[in-house]
DNA sequence: AAGAAATATGGTATCGTTACCATGTGTTCT
DNA sequence: AGAACACATGGTAACGATACCATATTTCTT
C-alpha cells in the first residue's frame, strides 16, 4: 500500500518508505541517457523512432525506459515542437444525451489520430465561452471544436485573432469563415410536417423554442411553415407556441394550442413532445387517437416512452466524428468545409391517420 | 474575413494578406519585453501580479499585452513550474445522463479552482483505461478522476507507479489506497426493497446486472437480499434475473421472472425498470395494479415516463463536484478521503399497496 | 544624516525535450 | 585505392516562461 488513510499526498509529494513525505521528481531523458551511457540525442531517437540507432543499443535503452517507468514529458515536447496534440472542446453542458453522443464521437476520432480532448463546459453561460477560448489559447491547443448554441461576432473575432483552427458543430458558422458540421434541421422539420400532412392532418400545432437558437428555434420552425405553405395550408399564429427547452414550459404552451383543436402536434424536441403527450393524457385526450404527436431527436426516450414516439433521428454520434475528422483535415492544411448530416424519420405509435 | 472557402489553414499556418499562407508565430514574453523597453522579469511580474512593478510601467505593459493579443504559454509555464493545471478524467462513455451529470459536476468545481479537464473516453474498453493513464502521465496532469466500472490490480499498480493523485468515483477504491466518492448502493437498494415490503409485497422479483460491477451489480443485489432476510422472507433464486444494462436484455429476464408470479419487481436501473414496465404492459399486466415496479437512478426518464416511476435518486452531479473537491484537497496536501453520497427515495405512480 | 527597509528592475540559469550540425565509423562503388 | 554513401552517435542551441540573485533607487527611521 502506498496511500493509506492519513497519509499526505500533495502536489509532487509522495510517500517514500513508511510515512515519510518526499518530493518525487519525474525521470528525465538526461537520466536515462546517463544510465544507458549514451547521449540524450540517442534516447530521443529511440523514443521517436527516427534516425539511426544500433539494434542492441536500442534494446538496452528500451529496457531501461521500461524498468524505470520513464514517460517523456509532453510539456517539454510541446514547448519545443510548438504542438500540444490537445484539442479544445467547448460545450454548453454534458447532462444531455445529445451532447454526450457528440462528444463520444469527437473523442473517438481524436483518439484514433493521437489527439486528446480538453473540455470547456460553459454551463450555458455565454461569457464563459469567451473565457475558455482564451484559456485554450494559453494551453496552446492545436484546434477547437465548438458546440455553440449561437454564434456571435465576438466569438469569431476572438477566434480569428487567436489563429486557432476551429470547427463549429450544430450551428452553421461558414458565414463567419469557419468550418461547420450541421444537422439538416430545416429539412427534417419540413419532412416530418409533410408526413403529418400526408396522414391527413391539416391543423398542426407547433411547439418551438426561441429563434435565437438558429438550428432548433429558427430552422425547424421554417421547415414547419414551409411545409404547410407548400400544401396550401394557412400558417396559423394561434397554432404556434414558443417556450424554452424545459419540459415544464410545455404545459402553458400546449394549453393555449389546444383551444384551437389541432389534430396533430409537432414539438421541436422529444422532451417537449413527451411533455405534450403527458399533458394530453392527463387531460383526457388519447394519443394518437384524439391527437397525434411527433418530436425530433430520437434521444432514447422516444423509443422507451409509452406510446412510442414518432420522431426524427439525428446522427449525433456521427456528427461528432465528422467534426473531428474535418478538424484533422484542416490541421493537415485542408480547406474549409461545410458538412450537412443526414437524418431519418422513425415511425412509432404516436401518429394516426385521419 | 480571414477564413474563406478554399483557403488553406493548417497547423501553425494562417493567411497573411490575400491568399498567401504564412507561418504565424505566437507572441512571446521576450517580444513584449522589447516593445515595453523592460526585461522579461518585469513582464513576468505583471503577468503574475508578483513582486514590485511601478504603477505606470505596469499600465504601459498591460496596454501592450492587450493590444498585441499576447497570451502567455502554459506549455512553457508548465515546464518550468512542473504543474499543468490539467486534471485527467477517465470515463467509460458520455452518452449516459448519469455520467454526463458527474462530469458536469467535476468540471464545475475544477473551473472554480483554475483547473481544466482533459478527457479520456474509453468507450467501455478496459485496455484503453491503462493506455490513457499513460497518456495522462505524459501530459503531466496534476491529478486524475477515475470513473471506473471495476478496479483491477493493474490499475492501482500503474497509478501508484505513476505517482499521480487520483480520486475514484462510483466505486470504492480505498482498499487499493485511493480516495473514493461513492454512492450508497447497498443502502439505497436495501431501502427501496424495505419500501416494497412495507407496501405488503412478499414476492419481489429482482432484475440485476453482472456482479463484476461492484456498485450496481453486487452491492445493490446484497441490499435487496438483506432486506428480504431481515423480514424473514426467503431469497428465491427463481425471482432473481441477471442481464446486462441493455434494455433488450429485460425481455428475457422478466419473462422467466413472471412465471413465479411476483407482485413487485425491483430493477437496479431506471432503464431496466422501464423495460420491465413496457414488457408488462405489452403482455396485458397493469402497472401498478397487477405488478408494482421500481428502479434506481432517477435519470430523468423516471419522471417523464408513464406511469411515473418510483425510484431512488442518486446525487450524480453532487458526486462529481465532491470528487473534484476531494482531489483539490489532496493537491493541497490533504489526506485520503472516502465520501459516501446521499440518496433519496422518490415516490411516483408505479407502486401499489397490497 | 546615516543606515535600514521598501520599492523597482535586470541578468541568467533552468525546466525537458528536439533540431541541427559535426564527427566518426563501416560499406559499397568504380 | 579513394570517393561516395549509409550508418551511428554526440554536442549544443533553442522553445517560452519563472526563480533567484544582484543591484539600483527611493522612502522611512531614529
Amino acid at each position: 500500500k502506498i496511500l493509506t488513510k492519513g497519509s499526505k499526498y500533495g502536489n509532487n509529494v509522495s510517500r517514500c518508505g513508511n510515512d515519510t513525505i518526499c518530493k518525487e521528481k519525474n525521470m528525465t531523458i538526461k537520466e536515462i541517457a546517463k544510465m544507458a551511457g549514451v547521449s540524450t540525442s540517442t534516447i530521443s531517437r529511440v523514443l521517436n523512432n527516427s534516425g539511426y540507432v544500433k539494434q542492441n543499443v536500442r534494446e538496452r535503452i528500451e529496457k531501461i525506459i521500461d524498468e524505470t517507468g520513464y514517460f517523456p514529458s509532453d510539456t517539454a515536447k510541446g514547448l519545443k515542437k510548438n504542438q500540444t496534440n490537445l484539442i479544445g472542446i467547448i460545450i454548453p453542458k454534458l447532462s444531455s444525451k445529445t451532447i454526450g453522443l457528440v462528444v463520444d464521437g469527437i473523442t473517438k476520432v481524436l483518439d484514433q489520430n493521437g489527439y486528446t480532448a480538453i473540455l470547456a463546459n460553459t454551463g450555458l453561460d455565454f461569457q464563459k465561452e469567451i473565457e475558455f477560448i482564451k484559456i485554450f489559447k494559453q494551453k496552446r491547443v492545436d484546434g477547437i471544436i465548438f458546440a455553440a448554441t449561437n454564434i456571435k461576432e465576438e466569438h469569431s473575432q476572438l477566434l480569428k485573432k487567436m489563429n486557432i483552427p476551429t470547427v463549429f458543430i450544430g450551428q452553421d458558422a461558414t458565414d463567419h469563415g469557419f468550418s461547420s458540421v450541421i444537422h439538416n434541421d430545416y429539412g427534417a422539420a419540413n419532412e416530418i410536417t409533410n408526413y403529418l400532412i400526408g396522414k391527413g392532418h391539416q391543423k398542426i400545432g407547433f411547439i418551438g423554442v426561441n429563434e435565437n437558437d438558429i438550428a432548433v428555434g429558427y430552422n425547424r420552425k421554417r421547415g414547419y411553415e414551409d411545409a404547410l405553405k407548400k400544401h396550401g395550408i394557412n400558417v396559423d399564429k394561434d397554432l404556434i407556441a414558443i417556450g424554452n427547452f424545459e419540459i415544464s414550459s410545455v404545459d402553458i404552451s400546449i394549453k393555449n394550442l389546444m383551444k384551437n383543436n389541432p389534430t396533430a402536434i409537432f414539438a421541436v424536441t422529444d422532451n417537449l413532445a413527451v411533455g405534450a403527450v403527458n399533458y394530453l393524457l392527463k387531460h383526457g385526450y388519447r394519443v394518437p387517437e384524439d391527437v397525434s404527436v411527433v418530436g425530433e431527436g430520437d434521444s432514447g426516450i422516444a423509443e422507451i416512452y409509452n406510446p412510442g414516439l414518432t420522431t426524427i433521428k439525428y446522427k449525433y454520434l456521427e456528427s461528432g466524428e465528422e467534426a473531428a475528422r474535418v478538424l484533422m483535415r484542416i490541421l493537415n492544411s485542408g480547406e474549409m468545409e461545410k458538412k450537412v448530416m443526414d437524418y431519418e424519420l422513425v415511425e412509432r405509435k404516436s401518429v394516426m391517420k385521419i
